[in-house]
DNA sequence: AGAATAACCTGCGTGC
DNA sequence: TGCACGCAGGTTATTC
């Protein structure tokens, strides 16, 4: 289920819930996800000394479509994959299909359930901020759509000599992370662009806009889940995106919400792209 | 090197 | 009803 803002509200309910408490123990019942998840997990973070350091969640933070939860022996970095979910539960709750692991603290647990498996739980006996910094896995992550670092000037500098479509360029992660196929869409039609423009032929304004609606589109997104806050995600059944916001995404032939024009689909790089041909020309 | 493709998995909807 | 097929929110590894 996730994208950048369903991965925020998923961080921000695990802190609600579980920043502060101690944890009690560690059920894996698959190992087999991206990569297998380490052995010995729970004695990993409960570190060398427990009994005195018991091991407390004490932050939680997210980098890209990554959770990482500090222990005062390490970080356990989440993946969500392409279908994992986090659910808080009462300790005791009888497992389910793909219900692969279960954090507990005390009488409440959360629980981590991956269908297809392409998420990962990983442990780096380093710091938050360390592991941010160096697990090779966060350390080549382009820019925190959030962060200072990212903007119109970062888009066209990094544009410049790329090939690849505009789809593509915000969609790969080396540049700005957290944005996903749904919310590539979207953004792009936010900022009136053609997703099959080459990244390398946007102007400056261009990089201006996209930088802001890539800002603007996640941010309404996250504002949009964290409304319906409910054990980590909107567990209504829903399937958990944010579906009434989507303007272009998985609305092929219905009307443009702007023009009305039918919006259209193409496929790119074997992924599906939804956009409005009236709102996004392809000729600037 | 940048760019395209394959690979990892299960589940669901569609059409025959 | 059953079955084959295509498609699905991500990312890394491999190939050209």
């Amino acid at each position: 289920m996730p994208e950048l803002p369903e991965v925020e509200i998923v961080g921000r309910g695990v802190a609600a819930a579980f920043a502060g408490r101690c944890l009690t123990g560690v059920v894996c019942r698959c190992a087999k996800l991206r990569w297998p998840v380490p052995q010995g997990l729970w004695q990993k973070i409960c570190g060398q000394d427990a009994e005195r350091v018991p091991p407390v969640l004490r932050q939680v933070q997210r980098r890209g479509k990554y959770l990482l939860l500090g222990f005062p022996a390490g970080t356990l970095i989440l993946h969500l994959g392409m279908s994992g979910t986090v659910r808080h539960l009462p300790a005791g709750t009888p497992p389910g299909r793909h219900d692969h692991l279960d954090l507990l603290f005390g009488e409440r647990m959360m629980r981590l359930n991956d269908p297809r498996r392409f998420g990962a739980v990983l442990w780096s006996a380093e710091d938050v901020a360390t592991t941010r910094q160096a697990h090779p896995l966060l350390a080549g992550l382009g820019a925190e759509p959030f962060g200072e670092h990212f903007g119109g000037a970062l888009l066209l500098q990094a544009s410049r000599g790329r090939k690849v479509s505009v789809k593509q360029f915000i969609l790969g992660g080396q540049v700005v992370n957290g944005v996903g196929n749904i919310y590539a869409s979207e953004c792009l039609f936010r900022a009136g662009i053609h997703p099959e423009r080459q990244a390398a032929g946007l102007t400056a304004t261009e990089c201006e806009r996209l930088a802001e609606s890539i800002r603007q589109t996640l941010t309404d997104a996250i504002s949009a889940g964290g409304s319906s806050l409910k054990d980590f995600v909107n567990s209504e059944g829903d399937g958990g995106y944010f579906q009434l916001q989507h303007r272009v995404y998985g609305r092929k032939g219905l009307a443009c919400p702007v023009c009305a024009t039918p919006v259209q689909s193409l496929r790119q790089q074997g992924r599906s792209t939804f956009f409005c041909p009236a709102c996004q020309p392809l000729i600037s």
